[in-house]
Formats: structure tokens, sequence, C-alpha cells
DNA sequence: CACTTGTCCTGTCATGCCGTCAGCTTACCG
DNA sequence: CGGTAAGCTGACGGCATGACAGGACAAGTG
């Protein structure tokens, strides 16, 4: 699947020069979280790594195209969310386990990964079809997972047939992923942490099955 | 409460300067529209409105401060989503109609100011206060509204206790940010506009009453 | 009308980042 | 050991930044 790694003058790199670029990758990672996406220079990475930012441009087109490679890899690592929801049960007291599970899971996918994500949503926001496409892989196997067990729940009459699974499945997972990303901000709402995630996990349980959960 | 206009280098800025101050603003508002935020330069601003980069120094830090500004601008213009959800009834078919038009007046409002909400999304999720304290003023109306229609529903028995207000409007503001903000890219699911909005009316009908709205 | 005052804008400059290239060093292989 | 390709960097033209001094302009004053 994954060709040979090139750099940008069509040359095959080697052992160390995966090394250099991965550790370019690492330090751009880095400075994400620190500082203002705005303000990631390609002169500050290269310093952070050892390096001269004319490595940097052997790599990458530009600073963007280093940010779509983390994201590629974090996506990769994403997809595991999938789990999350795939096979498990909506009904009775399992049904509300699955809701918190879910609501775990994404909260703490999402703050190991905030800075990156925060520019993949950005990018997605502005209408760049590479970072919707990588936004679209992390959330997609969530939510089509969602949107499965809502319209097999819709096919068994139990939910109304108005609803529009894919539609309910988008916003539930858009919630999420909008709470993760601004888990400190929501803490001057005066709501703590641990309040949040079983509330959340209600609106969740609320929207696939259309009823309050037995706990 | 807002003093006078001053410029950076603390002169008042008369009748021209303001004209000159606010125009600077109009093209930087239309840039943030149709370039990435990363890419937006002083120059092509100063260049946009006819003057020279020196002038905007004048009036504003940097780009970010001029965002900040217009972000407020926004912020005071947001204010009135308050309406949407203030005084308004939640139950039978009422509760129904105030869920639609929520969610209505608030897709509205954010596919206006798209380009600015983007740009103080990322500002909050960074950490940043003042981009927060923004954010916190366009949704603290609704948000607080929301919170209060739950907690009087809880106070009647009609919604568990242990259900947290605050928690949940939040999420269900969060929700609505959230979709607004991709709208774009979530028709990509599969999903079309007009489909996506009654069903973003009934997860906020479910959550704030926990129950089916009766259409 | 000349003069003053204060606002408003720009030319210019030092600084620093961008992005590219030629060319040097290093590793691998027969 | 010599050839070849990978790996890295110094150096450079180009452009954005941000600061400053000074010119242009409008309005008020004698």
């Amino acid at each position: 699947m994954t060709g040979q790694v090139r750099t940008v003058d069509g040359r095959v790199a080697g052992r160390r020069g995966q090394a250099t670029r991965q550790k370019l990758l690492d330090c751009l990672s880095d400075m994400l979280s620190s500082s203002p996406y705005r303000d990631v220079k390609v002169i500050d990475v290269a310093r952070k790594a050892g390096t001269s930012p004319a490595t940097f441009y052997q790599y990458f087109p530009d600073v963007e195209g280093a940010v779509l490679e983390i994201a590629e890899q974090m996506a990769s690592r994403g997809a595991g969310l999938a789990g999350l929801v795939e096979g498990r049960s909506w009904a009775g007291k399992a049904g509300w386990q699955t809701a918190q599970e879910l609501v775990d899971g994404f909260l703490d996918f999402w703050r190991k990964n905030d800075a990156i994500l925060r520019v993949v949503d950005l990018g997605a926001a502005e209408g760049d079809k590479r970072f919707n496409k990588i936004r679209m892989k992390i959330l997609n196997s969530v939510n089509s997972s969602l949107a499965d067990a809502v319209a097999e729940l819709q096919s068994k009459g139990r939910v109304d047939k108005d609803v529009n699974p894919a539609a309910i499945a988008g916003a539930l997972v858009a919630m999420l992923a909008a709470v993760a990303s601004h888990q400190k901000g929501v803490s001057s709402w005066g709501v703590k942490q641990a309040e949040l995630k079983p509330n959340l996990a209600l609106l969740v349980h609320l929207g696939v099955t259309g009823k309050k959960p037995a706990k």
C-alpha cells in the first residue's frame, strides 16, 4: 500500500533519511502543541531537530505538507476508535455502557492528539479536501457504526422512521469531537471533567435509541 | 464602555482614521474567507485596502490583534442568539418549534460568520484566553438559556436529577457549533442540508426534555 | 491669508524567514 | 578503491515584518 518514502526531488529515502524525516515530524508535532499553528516556522522545527531548514524542504513541500503527514499517521492509529461501537449492544444496561465507553474512548483519543486534531479541524473547516478526508477517516469509523446502530433500531420500529441515521450519527460524532477539543474551555462553564462524561453519554444514548438509558 | 479608538502609538483616531481602520478590518475579513488563516499576510490586507503595511501597523499590533477586533464586533452581533431560546416553551408542539428555530438561527448565524468563527474556534482550542472569552460571549447566551430550561424541567421532576444542566447545554451548543462549521464537509457523508436540520432539532429536543418531540 | 496643530499616511530600513541550488560529505556496493 | 546515490548544508535572492521619521492634509487661529 504505502510506496517507498521519497524526497521532494525524487530520491528514495534510506534508513538515515527516514530517521531524519521522522525526527522532523516529531519536532513539528511538539511545536504544534506548544505554539499557535500560525506561528510555527520551518526554521524553528529545523533548529529543534538539530538540522537545517534546507533539510526540511528536502522531505516536505512546506509546513502544511508535513502536517498532513502527521495527521495521516494519527488517522491510522485513530481507526481503532471503530472498536468502541462496532458490534456493541444498545439495549438495556449494555447500551448505557456502550455509550459511556464510546465517550470515554473518544475523549481520551482526542486529548492525546489534540494539537494535530485542531489543525486538521481547521483545515477541514477551511474547505481543504485533504484535511477533510483525514477527518472523515477518523470520524467515519465511529460514524458509520453509529449510523448502523440507529438504522437497525429503526428497522425494528424502535426509532421513528423520519429519522436520518447518518445525520444523527454525524451530529453526535461532531458533538464529541467539539467537546473534546474544547475540554479545557468547558471547565470555565463551571462543569467539571468528571461530570461532563456521563452527560455526554446520556446524549449519545438518547440520540441513538431515542430513550433514556437503563442504569 | 468602549473607550475612544486609539492607534498603537496612542493617538486618538479621528473620522478619517476610523474609516481606514474599518476598511482594513473589512478587507481582513474578506481575506479570511478566501484563504487559509495561516496564509493571511499584512501586506495583502493592506494592498487590498489600498493602503500600505505601515498603516496597518498603526492600528493593530499584528494580524491576530485585528482578528480579535473583528471577532469582538461579531460577538456583539451574536449576542442576539439568546433570543432564540430565552422565554420559549419546551412543552408539546411549541417545544418542537423552539428546537427547530434554535437550530435554524444558529446555523444561519454560523454560515454568515464562518470565516471568523473558525479562527476564534482555533484560538480558543489553542488555549488563548482572549479568543475563549469571545467564544463564550457568543455561546453563553444560548448556553445559559438552555441550561435554565433544563434546570426548570428538572425541578418539576420531568428530567432526571443526576443530569447536569450546564453540561447538557454546553454539549448541545458545542454540537451545533461543530456541525455548523463543517456544514460543507457533512454533505460528503451523504446527508443533505435540509435533512440535517430536523435531526439536529430532534437531538436538541431530546437533550433538553429527555423526550421525543410532539410534532 | 499665513501659521499652527494634530491627524493620517507612506518611504525606507534593519531584521528575519522562505524556499532553492550547487556542492560537499557520507554510506553502500562491486 | 572508485563509482554512485543518499544525505546534508551554506549561501543567496526574495519577500514579510515591524519601527521610525517625516511629508501630506484638514481644521482651527490670529
